[in-house]
DNA sequence: TTGTACGCGTTATCAG
DNA sequence: CTGATAACGCGTACAA
């Protein structure tokens, strides 16, 4: 017992203190009740705003807080009230990317920036913290779902990029409360936001016409994308309703190299193209790229209309015209189910689906 | 007291499981005793993998395991180890940001992604959870402080993009284990990991004038962003050392807009520039409009090169060439930086610098 | 090598 | 309205 330190200090010898792997003692609720004169029970009470509580002595203890500095442990109020006070935004995708080690090619889309930007505005405003988690295979997302269960977090935030994801039902099985952004790709008793992109496709494609454009085309994405599933079936009917029937399409994978080898094929076999509608920002850049690699003029000869109005969209050449998805919006409004999905998991499944808007620049 | 539920149910009454609101008691470490015939201790040394175990308990005690399920409640775990488990990913930045709820132009930048699946290709590997921190002003900052002291997370990686940022200095005084991504604007002895930036600029210097050009100039960013500052130093002693004293310079703020400005306060200034060397991607986006508006050819009459080779530089007209900064690799190790720290906080403050390379794309 | 017993800091239940 | 006191689930001296 070499160490000459008193066993229990009150929790002011933080003169000279800052060492790393500190000893001292944080100050515990008790050292609260002790300053203001109160029980161990009463404090509590105070500072999670029971009912019931002479103003009094709320003051008292408030003040103490504030005078030693008092911090809640959290592990300890977790442990007895069987909450985490954390959610999780996970992100469960395919990690087939032998050459990149870094998988999930969704962190280098902006996409994934406006998710977090939305979701922690709410987040912010409340004692509840953020986890990230990615799942890039079973094994990851199994050990995932038996932390979830264990209460690692009260909720999940999820965004799954994955067609064949068993991870949405998996949730809804074992009871964790759960919001995902952007619908499942199999039907699932399960909430979500999304955006519609039935009419954000009908949007574009009104506008294309509107340009009077005689023939246009389609870049779709993958097919068991929900969200290219959806675009795609709004461009069809939005075209089919006015007159075309069967439409010119390539299907790319919403990777900017897909966009432009999809584009390739389109100039290739349908070389009367005069419009085309892209699933996403990134594969209408590489549209642009090949549209003007191949002397057309963008938006003279072929106007070229995007989706999502994601950082890249403005910064294109030409700024591109696309249908915005309110991704920050709709990421808050997740945030906020699934908040009030922790506090009452009794709560009936719900979605919100918002609107899109065409962002018209210089594209189309 | 109309609730129809045993209170103390032995966790087996899971066959209809599933419902919301599961009361269901979960297998703890006593169960796991329990069921493979050993002590509580012992079954928590085994999972612990403390030494001195008998192999054959050793066994047992893991198939009991995964017999019943069990996961280790990470509260309690925390309680009594006075660990979190967690580290936080801390973005600091001001959010002068009126017209926009969502803060921080570094979510949209691709930047912040690359930093993730950087940070969390080394925590997916181990049971450590990454929480995720926005502090946009001086009350949030303040908050996180005394979360981190009270033990919220074991240790912080940070995100400074805010000059006048006094969250490092407060880190290091509160003992909090620390790594950032990029040095700190003011010194503090605070361990981090940079890429060379002088050094990157020297190689943008080198290659544009190996390419002939005699008037190479610089778009900066802000003064008082240490990153910037390198840049910039590093490109006026490597002109120097070529004989070029005084290149011209416009400075912007790291945003395609600014570096538009930028540009095209350049031509203005200095029509004779023949080669440009811009700070980041993103500006440098922007100088390729501006320059190609003003019916210079790229890279013909004006090489240009970026830095970062962020997501924006092979999406650009024409393809950036650019001063690749191994974000990705640098966020890996900042997070082993802090993992040994955390363990070993007594650890001397360090810092790894990375080299930077040149992606030679079309551009220059 | 194994088991016993204590304490980590809170909330919640129950008397007063 | 307030104050004792019993959990919450786990790690770890200490003793065997």
């Amino acid at each position: 017992m070499a160490n000459p330190s008193a066993s229990r200090t009150p929790p002011r010898a933080e003169g000279a203190a800052g060492r790393p792997g500190d000893q001292t003692r944080l100050p515990t609720l008790d050292d609260v009740a002790r300053v203001a004169q109160v029980s161990r029970a009463t404090a509590s009470r105070v500072i999670n705003g029971v009912r019931n509580v002479d103003p009094e002595l709320h003051a008292l203890v408030w003040s103490a807080v504030d005078a030693i500095g008092y911090v809640p442990n959290r592990a300890a109020r977790s442990l007895v009230t069987r909450r985490a006070g954390t959610v999780a935004l996970v992100v469960s995708d395919s990690d087939e990317h032998p050459d990149d080690p870094f998988f999930s090619r969704l962190l280098a889309d902006p996409f994934f920036g406006r998710v977090v930007g939305g979701t922690m505005s709410v987040l912010n405003a409340t004692p509840v913290q953020l986890a990230l988690h990615l799942t890039g295979n079973d094994t990851a997302r199994d050990r995932l779902l038996g932390e979830l269960r264990q209460g690692q977090a009260d909720g999940v935030l999820l965004l799954s990029l994955h067609p064949e994801d068993t991870l949405p039902a998996r949730l809804v099985d074992a009871g964790v409360p759960t919001v995902m952004v952007g619908r499942p790709a199999r039907p699932a008793p399960i909430s979500y936001v999304d955006v519609a992109n039935e009419s954000g496709a009908a949007l574009a494609v009104d506008h294309l016409l509107g340009l009077g454009c005689r023939q246009v085309a389609l870049i779709c994405g993958r097919e068991q994308v929900p969200a290219s599933q959806d675009r795609s079936a709004g461009f069809r009917q939005a075209m089919a309703r006015q007159g075309h029937a069967w439409p010119p399409y390539e299907a790319g994978d919403f990777t900017r190299e897909s966009g432009e080898a999809a584009m390739r094929r389109l100039l290739d076999r349908h070389p009367g193209v005069d419009g085309v509608f892209v699933a996403n920002d990134l594969m209408a850049q590489g549209a642009l790229n090949v549209l003007r690699a191949a002397g057309r003029r963008v938006p003279e000869d072929v106007p070229v209309v995007g989706f999502d109005d994601s950082s890249a969209a403005p910064a294109a050449q030409p700024p591109l015209t696309t249908v915005r998805q309110p991704l920050e919006d709709m990421a808050a409004e997740a945030a906020r189910m699934l908040l009030a999905r922790v506090a009452d998991p009794g709560l009936p499944v719900s979605c919100v689906i918002f609107d899109p808007t065409l962002v018209v620049r210089a594209s189309a």
